[in-house]
DNA sequence: GATTAACCCTACTAATTCAGTAGACTATAT
DNA sequence: ATATAGTCTACTGAATTAGTAGGGTTAATC
């Protein structure tokens, strides 16, 4: 239940990005010292993320990375589903639409209503936190509490 | 933010127990052939779990694996924890006395925050469900909604 | 229009982890 | 005695991950 360092790094980087793009364009390098990341390995990310359309580019000299919207409206959900594939604590549940569920040959599988329940919270959870929400302060703060 | 082999096999196998064991000890052999999973295998994940004291072996003829506690003391939180170790998304929080912190390090972590609420609601979660909410119904059958 | 600062992209490699096997040992019911 | 079943460590092959290398393209500036 870890998530790699791509998810990890990226979510990281995309705060760092939040926190510096209000001056226009970002270039990576910043980002890449800032973090104590492999400058070529975050391009790799970058290049995700930006096929994601969660971050757009500029070329050339003052280009760098921008926000591709607000950072209210981005999640962590969406930052760690494009660099990590779909959320999904068993294989059976990644591919949904593809019918190749092993559940069924074994027999009726009585563990896939755990693993449901887990994907839906832990979706639910990080789609319910944006950028915005861990840069800037979130709207309700006291939601950690209870465990 | 998958699973692996150990920690899914080993639910599947921890429910198959539950449902056989009631005739006295279950044999490992069963077990690996009603789940598809092979027999060595299995025997590496059941020798994890009796470490962890979820099982009890009973050797010789006639031998085989029993829960050690009642089937709704033992929550699939502990079977995943067993296999898998401590649930964490990310390393900073596996050791969390150990102080080998990296977050400190690079920088203020802004995402450190996320990942404790994702942990502490994984693990909420997990420790909340038992093998006997499992296979014999759940206490409360609609806890999956509002997401 | 040359230079240079930046992103773009694919392919490769080293390290690690994962999944599974092998095989030798121990206990106990019959 | 023998067969059945668990115990335990070490090994291996495959897959994934983390990171490198290196050759592109674009565009601002001098
Ligand atoms: S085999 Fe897919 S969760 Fe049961
Ligand atoms: S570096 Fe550990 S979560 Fe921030």
């Amino acid at each position: 239940m870890r998530l790699s360092a791509k998810g990890e790094y990226g979510v990281r980087a995309m705060i760092s990005l939040t926190l510096e793009e209000s001056g226009g364009p970002v270039p990576l390098r910043n980002i890449a010292e800032k973090e104590g990341i492999s400058e070529q390995f975050l391009e790799q990310i970058f290049l995700e993320l930006r096929r994601a359309e969660l971050i757009k580019s500029v070329r050339g000299p003052r280009g760098g990375y921008l926000l591709a919207r607000n950072s209210a409206e981005i999640s962590i959900g969406e930052i760690v589903e494009a660099l990590e594939g779909p959320i999904a604590p068993v294989d059976c549940l990644a591919q949904e639409g593809s019918g190749r569920n092993r559940c069924e040959h074994v027999r009726k599988c009585l563990s896939i209503d755990v693993w449901i329940k887990l994907r839906d919270a832990v979706k639910g959870l990080l789609d319910g936190i944006s950028l915005a929400d861990l840069c800037f302060g979130e709207k309700a703060e006291k939601t950690t509490a209870m465990v």
